[in-house]
DNA sequence: ATATCGCATATTGGATCCAATGATGAAGTG
DNA sequence: CACTTCATCATTGGATCCAATATGCGATAT
């Protein structure tokens, strides 16, 4: 007989799976900024104590996500528009150098899933969507490269700005926009011009930080 | 009367002891690569239960300085010579645009502080010592950028590298070319020359890395 | 009327207890 | 003698319980 091996020691803990909705729920911005995370609701919502939801809560806590004061519990933590530009720097800064690594090393079967999260990102309708695809596409460009720790670092970075990203595409020409960048980053890909796709990254991610930053300063002002 | 505030809420919860005891022991290096944390003896080192072990164990691996496998407990996440090497790829891609940021923010105090930590880093016949001076020097440079999320990151890759940094320090001429290299980066910095303060941080952390795999090299081969 | 004090309640931090799982080793079997 | 089996023990994951602290509201004094 023949199964397929799952490593059965990685199934989920009570804790991981608290912490992972939460994760989701927080960077998807289901939660909003400031609100307090009760132990109590939470632990009933996944039936079962409140150990594995102190546990996710320390957790999210040390990946910035939630601040929390003693006795007081956890809120959820949101950026200054100064720190989401600062983000969005690092972001430019190594994302560009990841994907220049990744070049030679794509395959014909890595570009062609870019290639479908990219069309699957310019036709879909449901703004709900458009920010997992955004992620799934800068995440297999930048996947052949193996470099795994930058793409912690990078993974962390998209979360803690992963609401601004949402909110910048549905903005005026905001997806459009993405979309064409996008579209220049592939092809540059494709071309295996390693260079020229860096650029291209770099100046895909300073532009949303651009047009991030006006439109938020529209709104301040 | 007059009282220095001090802010009580902040006053260290158990669990947040044990993370800070746990990370110092792991990044300098008293803890052993592969060795496993076993919550029952740190809790009774602590005098504490394991409920606060166990919090500071998953902030740990949060942090990617254990790994811990469901019922099987947690162990120190050790780094192969090709990890240790990105590592110090993204150092030296970050911290050059972190200290260029910070040249024209640093005050002539900051500079004398720093210039206290290079002299003291030099003259410390101590090797335990060498590290946190190399650190502090580095921290003190930086500071001035304000950068707060990119010395975030930069913190944690130093900690993941920090037991090799420390090797590299002791080997041969590791401590005199840090020294040199870092009087270099002081000297860009008074000059108030940005550019060259970062080509000679990336020069220094690069420096550090070839060292470092040659000297790994040698010992595997 | 207002400010302050004090008590009741909500919530978190930590301790203790129980259940589930992995490791170890001794006994049995071919 | 090697190999399996199974019982025991060590260790972790989670639940429940208790203590410490914050918060909110009402009584009281000025």
């Amino acid at each position: 007989m023949k199964l397929k091996p799952v490593d059965i020691s990685k199934t989920a803990s009570a804790s991981s799976i608290v912490f992972e909705a939460l994760r989701k729920a927080i960077v998807e911005g289901d939660l909003e900024v400031g609100q307090p995370l009760r132990q109590d609701d939470i632990a009933r919502m996944f039936n079962t104590s409140r150990i594995p939801v102190r546990e996710a809560i320390s957790r999210l806590e040390e990946q910035g996500l939630v601040k929390t004061q003693r006795y007081r519990g956890a809120v959820v933590s949101g950026l200054s528009a100064e720190e989401a530009a600062e983000i969005f720097d690092l972001r430019a800064l190594i994302e560009p150098e990841i994907i220049r690594r990744s070049v030679p090393r794509m395959t014909a079967q890595g570009l062609r899933r870019a290639r479908g999260f990219c069309e699957d990102f310019s036709n879909s309708n449901d703004p709900m969507a458009w920010g997992d695809l955004n992620r799934d596409f800068h995440s297999e460009l930048y996947a052949a490269s193996g470099l795994k720790y930058h793409l912690d670092v990078v993974d962390n970075a998209m979360d803690r700005v992963d609401r601004y990203l949402r909110a910048q595409l549905v903005l005026s020409d905001g997806m459009e926009r993405a979309n064409r960048e996008h579209l220049g980053m592939l092809e540059a890909c494709e071309k295996r011009d390693a260079d020229l796709a860096a650029m291209r990254t770099a100046e895909h991610i300073r532009g949303a930080k651009d047009s991030l930053l006006e439109h938020l300063n529209e709104l301040g002002a």
